[in-house]
DNA sequence: CGCTAAAAGCAAATATTTTGCGTTAAGCCA
DNA sequence: TGGCTTAACGCAAAATATTTGCTTTTAGCG
């Protein structure tokens, strides 16, 4: 990737990678991502189609690196009183937003890219939703989940399903918070995977 | 994706599906994808570049059909001896050819087909090995993990570090594998997690 | 305020993708 | 088997997209 944003952040270069992001998110609403072209965008951003090239390389890459700005968070997780519950709102509305055809396409984006940093960029964005999370539950003085646990057991399955299977239903992801999070926390962890294996069928 | 298996599977059309196969294969051992183009592969395979761009549409679809071909299991998991250690052993194979960075591209070549069959294909490889291993384990009188279970647990969280974080270790896969499958099934769930929050760091 | 160099613009040269039309050869049915 | 139908391929021209050398603009800095 040649485009970093600490390169000569001020003035025109700024102004430029801000029209052509915009001028990609507005074509990405009016037509097809199979018929958007780097002319297209060009045009569109009023930009000469050769600072395009110079700048992303291909549109594979500009699509990925106006797919990470998408996917940041815009705010911290609602605070719904408990960790419990400010878990559960988070998980069904980033299930939600990556379900859906025009976040499923941004992943897609953002993993097309043949260097890993912008997967990585979009991965830190989930673990630091759930470390505030965390955080003000501990705050709070109440048990919480490690975030790494969380990684790989809720959020994990989640995109898996997404990416490779079926987008996953309520009862399923609200049992896989379960299983990190269980109200008693008595029960055996195959028990609870066994719970969670009938609630995914 | 216009390319279907089962339209008119014989002569001509297969001889030149399987040419323009292996001459992405062969291309991309030589080369770097991003050099990659049609009429290279074309005239590699001894084919009009128009006869791929009618029958793939573009590159990516092109080398989202080839990788499905490459990430096809060609046999079943090694039994040896018991679910469990058939289990250690399939998932050690399948993190080194996941993680690899040619397995790696393999599954970003499917991923980014914009229709999701490819994905689910693969999806289903991987269940099916998996079946193989639980029947073999149950034949055996043994007990073990719910194939759903294990792509959420064991399956889901190795991908999704490969993709957008970093290649698990042997530690963590490991410690993946004893949760849903405890050598003595005692430990609750949050003990088990705990452990292998640990094990990710 | 002037210098330096990174980034943008422009346009010509290349390379690619698309398309219309003729040809080949599977698949099918008598 | 032999002819018919049509999907798939080949070819080449046209339309687009990409690359590249050179010029111009302008951000950053002394």
């Amino acid at each position: 990737m040649i485009a970093k944003e600490n390169i000569r952040p001020g003035g025109r270069s700024a102004r430029v990678q801000s029209s052509v992001h915009k001028a990609v998110r507005e074509l990405l609403k009016e037509m097809d991502r199979s018929d958007l072209t780097i002319p297209l965008v060009a045009t569109r951003a009023g930009v000469t189609p050769s600072t395009i090239y110079r700048r992303w390389g291909d549109l594979q890459e500009l699509l990925g690196d106006v797919a990470v700005e998408r996917l940041q968070p815009d705010g911290e997780p609602l605070d719904t009183g408990t960790g419990r519950s400010d878990l559960r709102a988070w998980v069904e509305q980033f299930v939600d937003e990556m379900s859906s055809a025009p976040g499923r396409a941004l992943v897609r984006d953002v993993l097309a890219t043949p260097d890993a940093t912008n997967a990585g960029k979009c991965c830190s964005f989930t673990k630091q939703q759930l470390a505030i999370i965390a955080k003000r539950a501990e705050a709070r003085g109440e048990p919480f989940a490690d975030v790494d646990v969380l990684m790989d057991y809720v959020v994990a399955p989640i995109m898996y399903r997404i990416l490779f299977d079926d987008v996953p239903a309520p009862a399923h992801y609200h049992a896989l918070i379960d299983v990190v999070m269980p109200e008693q926390p008595q029960r055996t962890g195959l028990q609870v995977a066994a719970a969670v294996g009938s609630a995914a069928r």
